[in-house]
DNA sequence: AATGGTAATGGAACCCATTACCATAAGGAG
DNA sequence: CTCCTTATGGTAATGGGTTCCATTACCATT
């Protein structure tokens, strides 16, 4: 049941963590487990209630310290999809091939992720990236990109 | 003082309004109008108070009524730059030429506007949009970009 | 093993932007 | 003017997210 090869994965937090001085706690551990093994978008609240079945003792308030730190250190990405709370996401595995863009319909609030697309997206965006950083010399480290409409279903009924 | 050009630009709102059905009324025109004159970020109590000085009978709760009312028209985009409220632009003036995208600061939360590099993107979203609505079934309405970094400032001190 | 200082934690109190209610005031068609 | 629908404002409630503070876990030294 438990997949063996996560093992590995486990693994490669270790360094970017003890090198930026932070502990790898139980706690945390377990918070990176969950987004680790979850392909959703989870809220703060699912996170909790995930750890909370094997770890009964780490409170919610952690799991929002801890989230905020991982947001901090680049380890996870914090979404905001509309609907009233904060959507978190593993930035990228431990290959770096997780990252995507996400399609998002604002009547039933569905999101999709996609990758399509994404070479030419890169190219540009690394060109943007540069032109911007020089000319509003703003050091960037990071982007967001959504689309907004409607999925088929909700475009089912005029 | 006031500008009387504006006059011109209260009118194109009108059609797209009443088109759908709705009243155009003295407290949504004023809230249209603190949008229309304002070039920054507004949230919805930024807009509250400026509307409060010259109709003292519009309330908060009207505000962001009309402002979701809005937002589902198309008539303004809702964004959110990571403090815990809501901003509101309106989407573009009575000639389509307000679109732009945002670079926010993760550290002191400006926000810059940048219409530069426009062009090349836009080519790029139109065609990456369309890719999405056929893949995934979407019919893409919108979009949002958004990078994130260091100001000048908040990169200077270690 | 005992000690001491710092980082981490949990639970409850709190904060505050946004919503839900509900009674009242317009707007407008006939 | 009358009836009916839409819009409004004040206030209470909601609910994610934070702050506080007393308690623990961790780790390096005596
Ligand atoms: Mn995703
Ligand atoms: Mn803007
Ligand atoms: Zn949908
Ligand atoms: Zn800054």
């Amino acid at each position: 049941m438990k997949a063996p090869h996560r093992r590995r994965g486990a693994m490669w937090w270790h360094g970017k963590f003890k090198g930026m001085g932070y502990r790898l706690t139980t706690s945390r551990q377990a918070i990176l487990d969950v987004l680790g093994e979850s392909s959703e978008h989870l809220s703060a609240e699912d996170i909790y209630l995930k750890v909370h079945r094997i770890h009964p003792g780490v409170g919610l308030t952690t799991v929002y310290r801890t989230l905020e730190l991982l947001v901090q250190t680049g380890l996870v990405f914090k979404f905001d999809f509309g609907d009233g709370r904060a959507r978190y996401e593993l930035s990228e595995g431990p290959k770096g091939a997780r990252h995507h863009h996400h399609l998002v319909c604002t009547a039933c609030g569905r999101v999709v992720d996609y990758t399509d697309f994404i070479d030419e997206e890169i190219e540009l965006l690394n060109r943007t990236e540069k032109g911007l950083s020089a000319k509003y010399d703003f050091k960037i480290t990071n982007h967001l990109i959504q689309f907004y409409g409607l999925c088929n279903e909700c475009r089912g009924r005029s």
